[in-house]
DNA sequence: TGACTTCGTGTGAATGTTACACTTTCATCA
DNA sequence: TGATGAAAGTGTAACATTCACACGAAGTCA
């Protein structure tokens, strides 16, 4: 079935930098990918653009297909629009990012993808087209956006302690962090709930553990917070 | 000379949202469409990518040759893909939004635009397509932009005092600055450099010259600064 | 019960932000 | 030519925020 047009036109795709964090490091998940070009290089999740969909729900349901993500967080990063970025024809790609919790990698590949794995950001292999050049521009808006909208909560687990955020913030930002005064400025948002409950992990001292207060989430999510460090 | 494709292919277009400083308020500049759809409805500057160019060569082509615009500041704002957001067909759009010198402003319309017009962000007409919300979230960003990297100069004339720039920031920001702190704060960067000129204007005291340093004002805005009022 | 490991807490110095009012310099006009 | 008007230009004290820094508490395990 053609699609016949007056003048040639770009095909148009989404990209999604998908961002994990696991206790340690920074990670982001890639998929192997199956068909050429790039056959079983490593790459970005991805895809065409349905011609009835809308950008966010293309990058949705790639990721869904590529990697059985669902719900996660996803927000508009940059579109890339090279004239050269794939080798076969002209592709301007909407580039996403999301950040998932760890709960949440239940991780299979499916179609146009071999294989679905994370990688720690520290140790990115090579990847097709310029998905290095999406990749770093999501780092980098990443660490930004860290320091003045509270979305780090979105990368950890509904229940968490103090020094896992702090070992977020310090994987994102490449920096050490003043235990008491990370402590002192998270409490003072006012937007962490502390549990009842205790995570109890090896000989030693509990940790507190701590869910964050939905509302109060979103509202300095919108209006934006500056979290200097 | 028809294009043929397997799938249907959204058509790609760029949009401009151009902001101007005339030292009272902060402007926008509109065409007023020549042609179907929306015809003399005012709208952003702006028109379809071809195949062979850049997005922001594209930007840039349409900026020249509806509004004369050239060698302006431009960056890439957002990518807005609903699928009715052009009655005609499924159209992506690649916004950028420009910043502009007064000094600059030879403005001419051109192909596809009867006129070309500044309007004052607190009168914008009724606007075609959904770019009422392409300007709004222009202007979110440039606000969110100027408290922290000194793009406000791009506005500016080469040589300006010190309460043009406050009005700059107080017309974007729209807020009351207090002149001794602006100043202060200002100046503090040590990216201004006064110059032997002062700046006549009326039967009062002649204001002092200033252009910024290029060197120092580069680096300040690729490391960011901190503009806090 | 002693050793080990992470959790959790406070203070003082330094820095940055805010609020606030008067003198200086020029042009104009009586 | 001196009085007037209008914007330029300048400092300080109260307050808030950030930063550097060290030790007891609570648990497990041998």
């Amino acid at each position: 079935m053609p699609h016949t047009y007056q003048y040639p036109r770009a095909a148009l795709t989404v990209d999604c930098v998908v961002f994990g964090f696991d206790g340690g490091g920074l990670q982001v998940l890639l998929i192997r990918r199956a068909l050429p070009p790039f056959k079983n290089k490593w790459a970005l999740p991805g895809g065409f653009v349905r011609i009835d969909e809308t950008l966010a729900a293309a990058a949705r349901r790639e990721l869904a297909e590529e990697t059985g993500l669902r719900d996660v967080f996803l927000e508009q990063l940059y579109t890339f629009g090279d004239v050269k970025r794939d080798p076969r024809e002209r592709v301007v790609s909407v580039a996403y990012y999301a950040l998932v919790k760890p709960a949440d990698h239940t991780t299979a590949a499916a179609t146009d993808a071999a294989e679905a794995k994370w990688f720690p950001v520290s140790a990115i292999p090579q990847l097709a087209f310029d998905h290095a050049a999406i990749l770093d521009t999501a780092l980098t808006r990443l660490r930004g956006k860290l320091t003045y909208q509270p979305i780090g909560f979105e990368l950890l687990p509904p229940k968490f302690t103090l020094t896992q955020l702090q070992r977020l913030y310090e994987a994102v930002l490449g920096t050490d962090i003043d235990k008491r005064n990370f402590r002192k400025k998270v409490l003072s948002f006012d937007l962490l709930i502390p549990l009842k409950e205790k995570h109890r992990d090896g000989a030693h001292r509990p940790a507190q553990l701590y869910r964050f207060d939905p509302v109060k989430y979103e509202r300095l999510k919108k209006r934006g917070f500056l979290f200097e460090i």
